[in-house]
Order: C-alpha cells, then structure tokens, then sequence
DNA sequence: GCTTTTACAATGCAGCCGCAATGTAAAAGC
DNA sequence: GCTTTTACATTGCGGCTGCATTGTAAAAGC
C-alpha cells in the first residue's frame, strides 16, 4: 500500500490541520502532536512528512499565502473580462478583509505568521516578492481609474497603491479585533476609494 | 528587608524584561523562566508578583498600551501649545510608526499581543475603549483641519479618521516585516493626509 | 521471489514548561 | 522581644515539547 502517495497533498492535509489549531488557539498551540490529533493521523506520519517542526510552518506559510493569493483571483475572475477599475480595486480588497467567519480564521493565522515572521526575519523575505507585486498591480489600476479625472485631481499611484494596501491591512487587523463593525471598515474602505479614483460614476451608456 | 517594596515598580521591571524577551524571540519564547533570567531575578520572584503567567501577560499588555500612549502624548506635546491639526495628526501617527530601533522592538511586541489577543477575545476588550478614544480624537483633528477647504471637498471625518487609524496601522506591519522602506510609508502616509487634509500650506504671517 | 524502498506507527528521551510547596530571612506590629 | 507578615529563593512534580530511534508491513524494482 505505501509508495504512490502524492507527498503536496499529505502536506496539504497536514498544513490545513496546523491551520485549524492556529486559527482557533494561536501559533503557539502548534505541536506535532496537536496538529497530527487535529489531522487525525499519527504524531509519526507529521514527522514522516516534516523532518523538523520549522519545516512544517514554513510550509503552512507559503500555503496562507496560496489561499489568499487564490481568493483574490477567484474573486477577481468573477467579475468578467473588463471590470471597472475601482470595482476591481474593491472586489479584491474586501476578499482580504475578514468579514465572515472563514476569511476571519484565515486572517487570524495569517496574523500569527506576521508576528512569527516578525521576529524571524529569514522567513519573512519570501512575503516581500507578493507584496511589491501586489503593489504594482494596485499602481496600475489605480492609474486606470484616474484616466476620467482632471489632471490636478490626481494622486501618486504608487503612493496611493502602498496607502490603499496599507489601508487594507489595517482595517482588517482591527476587524479581527473587533474594534468596529464590518460597516464601518467598509464606509472607510469606499470612502479612500472615493478619494484616490474619485467618487463612483455610473457606467450606463 | 523585605515590606517596603513598591510593588508596581517590581511588575513594571519584570513586565520591561518580558517585553525585551517578546521584542526578540516572540511571545512563544515568554516563560517564567526566560524573562526572570531576562530581569536578572529568581524564577521564584516573578512568581512572586504574578500569581499566573496570565496575569503577567495581561499586565504586560496594559504596559504596551501605555507605552505608546506615553509616546504620542509626549511627542504632541513637544508641538506647542496650538499646533496645526494637520501637524499634529502627522507628529503623532509618525510617533507610532516603527522607524527607529526602540519603536520596532515596542512594534513587535505589540504585534505579537494582537495576534495573541486575536484568539483571547476576552484580554482584547480592553483595547477597543482606547481604539474608540483615538479614532474621535482623530476626527476631531480632521474635522479643524479641513476648515479652510471648499465644502464639496471635505471628506466625513469620523470616516477619514478610521481610515488613517487603519493606514498608519498598515504601514507599521509593513515596515515591520521590511516590506518597503522609511521613506516609502512615510510618503504614502502624507500623500494620504494630502487626501484628508489637503495640501500642507505655509502658515508664516 | 527476493531485495530495496517507501510509508507509516510506536516508543523513548532529554529538556523545558507552569505551578505548587517549602524554606528562610528580615522588617513591621504589638 | 516576640509574633506575624512580607519578600523572596529553592526544589520538585507532572505534563508537554521536538526529535531520534526502531519496528513493521506493503508496494516497486529487478
């Protein structure tokens, strides 16, 4: 029976249960054991597919990554071939905020790798190739959204790119901590939106 | 010996020493142990003053908070008597960023307390009072500093005011993970108190 | 068919953890 | 001066940790 087991989707499994137990108690509540309990399979099969514990959330890092990065591309697919460029900026945005419960544990682990990265900052690099090119792509749909308003009325793209992602970031680390409801990050969120592409037009011919 | 000691000043000792311990290796490497050695006393005396490692942790987390709200109100300060709103809200969101050594070990710190307060709901209801404290104070700074603009560029201030708590709190993450550099944040941070604002204009008489 | 490789499971071990219990010495209160 | 209280230091215990080791069974390769 062993030999022909697909090692990524073992490690898939076993990165989904290290999830699950850092969403729910914090990274620090991340053992061999706990985890393989979680996955429901032995602490030796953990150990099979993960020679060391560093290992394993180094894996359980880039697999945060790859859910958040797939959210956003699902979201964005869905809004067709040449969504407005602020719907764009929006769609992809909110999909980051923790707004209902899956987004929330998701973003509760993603924020105990910040702080784990934080104070390991080796780790950490691999985040910062995502990060410039979400960047970027901001930038430019920033500039397209501009493309209607009068030259003077127009904001550094690239500024407002690392503002508007900024943005984001914060509103959802105080959602997660509950400091306000969900309406009122969104209020904020449409409000910097207004200001960078200017306020909503609509589309109708 | 004994009797006459203060003991406030003791937990605040020990709470410097877990600070230092969390600044540097994280909240998961925080143990009895390491932050008495970190303090350079006896396990058995922090044990002393804080009956559970919880207690200590609590109590190390109201110290974060007053850290940086020490820090804010001495840099406001500083401005004088009637400072520019527009000054202001700069001095003190700047205040918070992590640009210098001291303020990235307070930064990672209290990154490592939001993600442990994210799966402690209970410990992190204490923050929202001060979130709430800031984000009028916030608005109110807006709310001056927009006077001298034209009514149909006024942005609401209660929703500005979320926005640049969020952004400030954005680009602290972001800087702390070594995402982009100082200078970055900061002309982002401006560029959106531009937005808010309006541009800085010189007050000489 | 026999060997090798793979996929686990089980056990063990040294080290660290929070915490309780106990001991001790000095100041405070009477 | 004697008792009580306070301020620690020390020790020990059960439990958990990551990890190395060993065992076992089944498929793959020849």
């Amino acid at each position: 029976m062993p030999k022909r087991v697909d090692h990524g989707e073992r490690r898939a499994l076993i990165a989904d249960a290290l999830m699950r137990v850092a969403a729910e108690h914090g990274l620090e509540a991340v053992s061999l054991r706990h985890v393989a309990a979680e996955a429901g399979v032995s602490p030796g099969m953990v150990q099979h597919y993960f020679r060391t514990k560093d290992e394993m959330m180094t894996f359980a890092l880039a697999v945060v990554r790859e859910h958040s990065e797939a959210r956003v591309t699902r979201a964005a697919a869905a809004l067709g071939d040449h969504p407005a460029p602020r719907t764009l900026l929006r769609t992809m945005l909110v999909e980051l905020l923790p707004l209902d419960e899956a987004r929330r544990a998701d973003g509760r682990v993603a924020l105990a790798f910040l702080a784990y990265t934080a104070v390991r900052p080796s780790v950490a690099a691999a985040l910062h190739q995502g990060t410039a090119a979400l960047l970027d792509f901001l930038a430019r749909q920033i500039r397209a959204a501009q493309a209607t308003r009068p030259i003077d009325q127009r904001v550094d793209p690239d500024r407002a790119a690392v503002g508007l992602l900024a943005v984001m970031e914060g509103l959802g680390i105080y959602l997660l901590g509950g400091h306000y409801p969900a309406e009122t990050a969104l209020a904020a969120l449409d409000s910097h939106l207004d200001l960078i592409c200017g306020p909503v037009v609509d589309e109708a011919p």
